[in-house]
DNA sequence: ACCGTTCCCGGGAACGGTTTTAGAAAATAT
DNA sequence: ATATTTTCTAAAACCGTTCCCGGGAACGGT
């Protein structure tokens, strides 16, 4: 069994509360006693139990993360961000993957572990009024979250913007048939970038074609197949494609190879996220960056100050992303319509 | 401020004890009280402490995990492989960050957090004597760490075969001007992928030729083109190549590429890890599959078993890796050697 | 020499639980 | 009806820490 600190006490032939007073650095305390203390310390190796710290202080130096899951390297960019600033102020990270239960796992952490805080990245609640019962009494930060309803610090991406610079580089190219993939409209950053897109053409006077917009959940569930497939069969296929995210986009280009399409000789394809195999992808993907480790950054800073009761600077941050291009992009060829 | 255990006792006018004994199902309690008792913690939405809890019992329910670092998504899947295996038996996961610094970061855990076990993701330690201290007072398990001179429980994959058919296949397809693109030798698993590919070409009486032999930290440092171009001026380049991961697969597909070579027609490769991208790469990457995802969970029993006190039936685990066949390889193409 | 500060340090309550002990009430046996 | 056992509950001790309070020693001023 470790040593307790009445070990240390009777070892040094002090209270425990003298003891107690060394190992907070408090004063009141001779140099001699002092030096005795930590001797004793030393020598049995000792270390205080944090729980037994925590009960009386109520901290715990731990903050809770929930992320969606670890397979799209969104999150895991954004994960490494939060261990790292969280790491170097010396606190510890208890990790949920909140995948399709948000609230459930949000009550675990709250209820039965105990965090100083919590950071959610999740893009959407179902139920606001449960995460309100949380907020008020727990530090909270949302990540990637631009949330209208839950009154909570945040910071995210300006996701509009995004869909803009895509949009608008590919008319500055000379396209006028762009397609989009788009997400599930529930989460609002999905929802963000396509109204960015949206206005892009607006701008450009292109009009709006409901035929090349492609919703997850409206117009189709998991394949991205399906939709090109059925753009081929049209003899429709658009001169570029705008996806809600890289994985998709490397999902495209590979259909578009099995049809024979290339990219980007026939079809330009611009992703959103600029996961780190952007880069390595056939054509390199021009895409959207948005710095997710520095979003994970931020997000663990204002947490932490508000665990430390400061008052945040900003409630509601902002990141601007920036369009990256690559290889995945050429001016429209022109081609005949059916 | 939530409630109390007293709370809910004042509540139901019983003493703490009976509550106690209520939330831990213990008997000697009659049906009335714990029914009254059961009211007043619903009405009072009452959870209690699990510090005050693990301060008495010892337990914290809660598991540490060190993994180097999440840029590679080798260690991402393993680490979502544990968090969903710790997860369902209601365990929390503390993780941290331990690249470079396994010592530190271990004493950390160890006594800053009290978790209940420990798995640690790293494919060496430096100082043994350090880790035999941890392993004897609390239950510890090493993941991709076939290690000889700990004496500690791990499960990790069979590397060795891995290198073993990654080679074959490629003699098997008539390549003879094999290189290999090798890691640190101070990592156990680098080695056996290193070993495992001599045995095959010795087994082929092909002869083993240094030039081809590229290790990291002895003949370079990160950057896969300077070996490439060095072949290349040499006008020596290899039918195959074999790489010790898959990312590093990636940088040489991309570097012949850049020199006008093209994979598989000209170089074959076989990639190691089989991460979830290399089915996206172009060429789809030939590869050793290891299921990460396994050897998490694997992993993670293992340490419950032993939190729970029970006797492992195995202490060490070996996983067998299978070949996945894809577009990167082909028989070699006839080339004049300069 | 006496008194008021200041500095150290010990005693004990508190934190929120669990566990042991002990005693009262109820059930059963005689 | 009384003795004995069983079942339930309260009281108290404990886990390892922090924190408040109070007492004694040392110190300086008059």
């Amino acid at each position: 069994m470790s040593s307790s600190i009445l070990d240390v006490a009777k070892k040094a032939g002090v209270t425990k509360s003298t003891v107690s007073r060394v190992l907070n650095n408090q004063p009141h305390v001779s140099k001699t006693t002092k030096e005795k203390v930590l001797k004793a310390i030393r020598e049995l190796d000792f270390h205080p139990n944090p729980y037994a710290r925590s009960i009386v202080s109520g901290k715990t130096r731990t903050v809770g993360l929930l992320v969606p899951n670890l397979s799209s390297s969104f999150y895991v960019e954004i994960v490494e961000g939060i261990m790292d600033e969280i790491s170097s102020q010396d606190y510890g990270l208890l990790i949920y993957k909140s995948e399709g239960k948000d609230e459930e796992i949000l009550k675990r952490v709250f209820y039965k572990s105990k965090t100083d805080g919590i950071i959610t990245i999740t893009p959407r609640f179902r139920e606001k009024s449960f995460v309100d019962a949380f907020k008020d009494s727990l530090p909270f930060v949302l990540i990637n979250h631009r949330n209208t309803e839950i009154e909570a610090p945040y910071v995210c991406f300006n996701n509009f913007n995004g869909g803009y610079m895509a949009a608008k580089f590919l008319l500055e190219l000379g396209h006028r048939d762009i397609a989009c993939i788009a997400g599930r409209l529930s989460s609002q950053s999905t929802r963000d970038r396509f109204n960015g897109l949206k206005k892009a053409l607006e701008e450009a006077d292109v009009p709006f074609d409901k035929f090349w917009i492609k919703i997850k959940g409206e117009d189709f569930e998991d394949s991205i197949a399906e939709i090109i497939m059925r753009w081929a069969e049209t003899e429709r296929v658009p001169t570029a494609i705008f996806t809600y995210n890289d994985l998709t986009a490397f999902d495209a280009i590979a259909v578009l190879r099995e049809l024979g399409l290339s990219v980007p000789r026939d079809v330009s394809i611009v992703g959103f996220d600029n996961i780190r195999m952007a880069r390595y992808s056939r054509p390199p993907l021009t895409t959207i960056n948005q710095s997710m480790e520095r979003i994970g950054k931020m997000g663990s800073r204002m947490l932490l100050e508000l665990i430390r009761g400061g008052a945040l600077e900003q409630k509601k941050i902002t990141i601007e992303p920036e369009l990256i291009i690559r290889d995945s992009c050429e001016k429209p060829i022109l081609r005949r319509r059916a």
